[in-house]
DNA sequence: GTTGAACTTTAACGCTGTTGAAGTTTGCGG
DNA sequence: CCGCAAACTTCAACAGCGTTAAAGTTCAAC
């Protein structure tokens, strides 16, 4: 239903519907993604949201790999700019981190969406290079740098995604929580027991900031050592 | 064209074809994973290597992601298995880290096919337990305990998801080297050139070694610190 | 031998991404 | 103002997907 009725195309001054740029296609794919999820995101409903017919797309995108690409970078939009080169490294790092998480939850699935591209564009290398630059400076090698920044990367994407589900579960998560608990065993579960109350995270703030602090810890330890 | 010919079932003493078991089934999909990976791994060609009709497996599997889920169980079998529990927790949980990785490896695309499923299955909890359990011996709490183990486990899948990802590239991932080469200008991104030799990880192992040790030096900074 | 449960087949439904050819609209050179 | 080529859009199809309901078959137990 959503995303089908509302095809809001612009008219020219005859009232003739004008015809689709790239960037029309990309920012209702965004829209649309926000209103229907990935799983529900398809080229038909795209084309329809645009007022348009099924094909049409294929002109502006040569398939949906190409379009989600496309929205992929479109998020990371301005997410290695501006950083304060006098902050110390770790604190640089952090905010970068932070920033790619913030780029993800811009859009619905927005982590799953980048987590199945990858696609050397603009906004993404600068992501990169600011990564890397600032563990090189920190005194890693290249190829630490490399790795580490990887580590890191995976850290974001793979909470961001968790995140993101977390959030679309039935009734805050409580029948999935119930499902886990009722698995359990407290004889041969008591740890899983234990952390029960941690599981679909209350509090996704606080849980990103442990985990990247952890990294941040194990990377000072690096940096420091030798 | 593989996977469709040799729908090798058994037959009784009579030459008759025997009927499913739901183990049946399962084998012969991990095997078809194998074969074809993720991508191609559909319920109809899973039905034709049984030798069977396409509703035939529906009896055994209530759908494509129950199928998917008992998959990932069952490459976790015996990852939580023996763990000595006299050596030092560090080593404890880079062991189990290990492990999972390996199981993950185990199959083509084993690292998806476990990303994209969420299951209270024994093999699955024996995990979770078995690394919540080794961090709380640590003197983390049940809170940090749980959350460590996310980011640990998070890592190790998105890891090797990139690892069975960059094995199956094209010329061993040369073409796409090259792309992301192309894209990279010297005055930007300096840091990104520098990287290129490691990116698509030469050396799987030891880039694993390395993000593992970054995990368990900022744990360790953890569990000393308080 | 009959019966009911355990499976399998058959045939469809409603989707999906993609493509090629035909059609339309647009901007532009003459 | 015309004509033409390029830039799009439509239309209709293809091959495939997961899933399902009903009918059919085989089996074990009584």
């Amino acid at each position: 239903m959503v995303g089908e009725v509302n095809a809001i195309y612009e008219r020219d001054l005859r009232g003739v519907r004008m015809r689709l740029t790239r960037d029309q296609v990309l920012a209702r794919a965004l829209d649309l993604l926000d209103e229907v999820g990935i799983e529900q995101l398809t080229m038909r409903r795209l084309a329809s949201a645009l007022g348009v017919q099924n094909g049409a797309t294929y002109w502006h995108f040569a398939s949906k790999q190409a379009l989600l690409e496309a929205m992929a970078e479109a998020m990371l939009a301005g997410v290695a700019d501006g950083l304060d080169p006098v902050r110390p490294w770790p604190e640089r790092l952090a905010e970068l981190a932070r920033r790619l998480r913030r780029a993800l939850l811009s859009r619905r699935d927005g982590a799953r969406i980048f987590a199945g591209t990858f696609f050397p564009e603009p906004n993404a290398l600068a992501y990169g290079e600011a990564a890397i630059g600032i563990l090189r400076g920190a005194g890693l090698s290249a190829r630490d740098a490399t790795w580490a920044v990887d580590t890191l990367t995976y850290y974001v994407v793979g909470h961001t995604i968790e995140e993101q589900a977390a959030a679309r579960l039935p009734d805050g998560g409580g029948p999935a929580v119930a499902r886990l608990a009722g698995a359990l065993d407290p004889g041969r579960h008591p740890n899983l027991l234990a952390a029960l109350d941690h599981i679909p995270a209350p509090h996704p703030e606080e849980h990103f900031a442990y985990g990247l602090e952890l990294l941040l810890a194990g990377l000072r330890a690096k940096a420091d050592g030798k």
